[in-house]
DNA sequence: TACAGATCATCTGTCAGCCAGACAATCTGG
DNA sequence: CCAGATTGTCTGGCTGACAGATGATCTGTA
């Protein structure tokens, strides 16, 4: 690495394509095991971080269309890993949960998750992938998209 | 930033999502001016660093089709941006180059890039931009896909 | 109550983008 | 000279995404 230049190294959209890149091919490479793929995963993980979501909410958090959102919640349901029931306090909506399945099928899709970091960081030593974790949190946290979910106590 | 479970901060996934989807917001939201957006970008900044390639080497160097490869240097040679002409060494490849206009048009649209980057980036402050830029660059060169194009000497 | 407008999920239609396959021209090895 | 591989191009089919319409429901107003 040369230290006379450093910002010149590595554009940002570069890297980023490089790692993406990397990142979507082992992703499928390795299959999670979970229907709509890596899209199916970031549904799983953000219902269960936030229990009691709308779909419209999750296609906003998760930054897709919300008639895509119907046919993702769809494939879920039917592999048994979600529910879908109306919104007592608003019929329209339809509040998503995990099953006992789909908390089970998610944790086993994190583990294999965990195993596609490792090869796609495999450049990295320990503490660097920790700097790089930290760094893309706080950019993660600079940025308003990031709405933390408002849990609901499971009443009903 | 709880320091008590470091690892559960941030999955890679997430953190490389919400950046990606910001990046590419804010790239279109820009225009670069360029055709084929982003991918243009790409292949005026592989041409310019690895001059004399043909469309086959850059469409593998950066991950896309050959099909797809045609119509994106079709785009840019309509513009002016790039060249086509046959390699005399090997007839059935076309070596492309950019012209003056195309260099040009590739330090204002990097210019433009760089602003991105900062609007993307705005949550670090600047070591920890470059602290970024270090592990990206590491991570890319950890990876074999980055192959550096070899020059040729444009003696045509 | 009645009504208008907005909202959530869904369905339908349309449209762009991508890839497999075919093809002509060319190179390489025998 | 011929067979097979390679480069760039073209075509067809497929997938995926978004726009718009629809039914059910909520909110606000009178």
């Amino acid at each position: 690495m040369d230290a006379t230049t450093p910002t010149a190294t590595t554009e940002l959209g570069h890297g980023l394509d490089v790692v993406v890149k990397s990142f979507l091919a082992t992703v499928d490479a390795v299959d999670l095991g979970l229907p709509g793929g890596h899209r199916g995963y970031k549904i799983l993980r953000f219902v269960e971080g936030s229990t009691c979501q709308s779909q419209i909410r999750i296609a906003a958090a998760l930054g897709v269309d919300r008639t895509v959102m119907t046919y993702l919640i769809d494939e879920l349901e039917q592999a048994g890993l979600v529910t879908r029931r109306p919104d007592p306090q608003d019929r329209r909506a339809r509040l998503i949960d995990l099953t006992d399945a789909g908390r089970d099928r998610l944790a086993t899709a994190r583990e294999r998750m965990a195993q596609v970091e490792r090869h796609v960081l495999a450049g990295l030593d320990e503490g660097e992938v920790d700097q790089l974790r930290t760094l893309l949190g706080k950019i993660v946290a600079h940025h308003p998209d990031d709405g933390p979910g408002p849990l609901c106590s499971i009443s009903g």
